[in-house]
RNA sequence: GGGGAGAUACCAAAGCGGCCAACUGGGGCAGACUGUAAAUCUGCUGGCGAAUGCCUUCGUAGGUUCGAAUCCUGCUCUCCCCA
């Protein structure tokens, strides 16, 4: 499934190719998060054509409370109900463990959800998790872990660790008692735990590992700890992680995450903030970040992006997105979320071009400092 | 010409003797956002000050009162109805 093509001599930086039904992904790679079957105001065929997105992401509880798995069943899957051929990562829920936790109960058998739709209660278990991304048909699905709240005391993250490897057990289990519904394979990835404590990291990390999984990720962080402790725990786990497999690091992140993360031998991130924070005014760009809706902008008729990492970026001056976005214009939001998306598929590229360089310490050192700063 | 209603901060609009530098929207200015309950949320928005605070404001000019955006009088302007 993973082929590491290049090594950073300087860094633990990787540079490899992910194999999937749906398409080769090259790494490191950001995957744009689309919880509900859509990256949040961007048509798939920009995601293709502008953006070049390698693969997105679902969720399962969302997709389960709506549509729901008769539709998702009847539709063919996700890849069919959306219209996207390329690769799809489904999340399992963890994270709603974690965001709706006034919303669930949990019990070793699994967590009793009230829907936030609708208040109707379900239970997701370990197993139910893996049968209903069966039924989404994702290319690569998530056991169901609890993504710890932080700051998280000890005796916490100490149940939260073993309950999270109790259903990791149980959905491999699963896993490999069930076949994929839709005649294309599925590769199943643990979610290491462990909050911000060495040891159940280090225990978590060696679970995930001997899971003997196609890949791992890392969960439960950039959950409000500093940047710093995110990445020790990264370095920290990365050490037991097997080598060969890809790398996951969840919900990562601003750019100088991801390139610090990329630096400890990270492959793969998915994260909110592209779109999310663009719908809110904020672009990333080579230059460092920009709040769009400022009074500096509203004559500067210059590109969003010198670099122009997509159409629009080089289209679009920022005193026309200003406008937009102040004015509450839809095209505002979306075109910059298309440019942050753009930019940060712009930012793995280059990162994977500087490993097989091998330049990529000098560039990262250069740019982290240039991407934090604020315009 | 006659009768009526009203003028409050950038706009709209509350307040109708002290708790009013003045509710609330909008607009504006900033900030936050990390496996999306988010095209959302938070703060500020008369001047000066880090702040207790001080200064100048509720069309305008006077007056009553210990005290006025609030009560009285004149003036100016706006809107509505009838001729």
């Amino acid at each position: 499934m993973f082929v590491i093509e290049d090594c950073d001599r300087e860094s633990k930086a990787r540079a490899g190719m992910l194999f999937t039904p749906h398409g080769d992904i090259p790494t490191p790679i950001f995957m744009p998060v689309g919880t509900l079957g859509t990256v949040k105001g961007i048509l798939q065929q920009d995601l293709v054509e502008d953006i070049n997105a390698k693969i997105i992401l679902g969720n399962t509880y969302h997709l389960y409370l709506r549509p729901g798995t008769d539709i998702l069943r009847a539709a063919g899957g996700l890849h069919k109900f959306i219209s996207w051929n390329r690769p799809i990562l489904t999340d399992s829920g963890g994270y709603q463990v974690f965001s709706l936790t006034g919303n669930r109960k949990l019990t070793a058998e699994g967590a009793h959800f009230k829907s936030h739709i609708d208040g109707s209660k379900h239970l997701f278990t370990p197993e139910n998790i893996v049968d209903i991304q069966r039924i989404i048909g994702a290319d690569i699905i998530m056991a169901f872990d609890e993504c710890a709240p932080w700051p998280c005391e000890y005796d916490y993250a100490r149940k939260s660790v073993d309950l999270t490897h109790q259903w990791l057990d149980r959905a491999v289990a699963r896993f490999r008692m069930t076949d994929p519904v839709w005649d294309s394979e599925q590769f199943l990835f643990p979610i290491v735990q462990g909050g911000t404590y060495e040891d159940l990291r280090r225990e978590s990390a060696e679970k995930s590992a001997s899971s003997g999984l196609a890949g791992n990720a890392i969960g439960g962080l950039s959950v409000g700890e500093p940047a710093e402790e995110m990445y020790r725990i990264v370095e920290i786990v990365n050490e037991i992680l097997p080598w060969d497999k890809p790398r996951y690091l969840m919900g990562v992140g601003t750019p100088a995450n991801l390139l610090e993360a990329i630096d400890r031998g990270i492959d793969m991130f998915d994260c909110v903030m592209p779109t999310r924070n663009g719908r809110n005014g904020m672009l990333f760009t080579s230059e460092g970040t920009i709040n769009i809706r400022n009074r500096k902008w509203i004559d500067d008729f210059g590109s969003i992006d010198p670099e122009g990492p997509s159409i629009v970026s080089r289209t679009y001056s920022k005193a026309y997105l200003r406008h937009l976005v102040m004015a509450g214009e839809n095209l505002g939001a979306q075109i910059a979320s298309i440019h942050n998306l753009a930019f940060y598929l712009w930012l793995v590229g280059e990162a994977r071009k500087k490993i097989k360089e091998g330049n990529f310490r000098q560039w990262k050192t250069a740019l982290v400092k240039k991407v934090s700063e604020r315009l």
